[in-house]
DNA sequence: CGGCATCCCCCACGATACTG
DNA sequence: CAGTATCGTGGGGGATGCCG
């Protein structure tokens, strides 16, 4: 499972899907994904849908439009993420620190 | 620090650090970190020390006995893995149905 | 005992090009 | 627009061997 969350793109994009209020467009998460690639991110959103924490819509139209959105699951995922996330933030510095004073010897 | 977190043996090794009373040793991580190389047991812990998650403390006799325990910081970052793997735990099977319905298409 | 050093492999990821 | 296809690369990780 850590290997799920761990994957470069996973995190940004539950947290996208998750602070927008309904579906979210393939270009949108594009946009929002600063330095995404478009195969990271078809691959990334597949994996997820597989995973059954995102579902996937397509309007039929000509060009296509495809809306993604977090499941109950996904949802679920992201309230853990923000744990860590906001773990994250909150000691970033002191690890910043930690990791100079190690190197300086 | 998603990167760190994802790293394939750290979230095992911070939490057998965490379920430690005291200090442990470098072979008693090995036996308990199952599969795990000595390479990667080495290269994990010295970065979770330069990171400030991990102490070292070197017995100098002869073959040297080396401790590693948590500190502080590394027990914080353990509270949040623990809501982590309790979310993984509770939706592993969910995520396991998921991917099973998928790939039966 | 607790590491480095070395060699090797695999695959996640990126860049680019093509398509319904 | 939202993908697939293809190719190329870096580095995370394993196996083995040596060493103070």
């Amino acid at each position: 499972m850590l290997d799920r969350i761990g994957g470069k793109w996973t995190s940004m994009l539950v947290k996208l899907l998750a602070s927008a209020p309904d579906e979210v467009r393939f270009s949108e998460l594009k946009r929002g994904a600063t330095g995404i690639s478009q195969k990271m991110l078809a691959q990334t959103l597949r994996s997820l849908e597989r995973d059954g924490l995102v579902t996937r819509r397509v309007e039929p139209t000509v060009p296509p439009r495809v809306h993604y959105a977090l499941t109950s699951l996904g949802r679920s995922l992201e309230t853990a993420l923000v744990v860590v996330r906001t773990w994250a933030e909150a000691h970033m510095a002191a690890i910043d620190d930690a990791r100079r004073a190690f190197d300086r010897r």
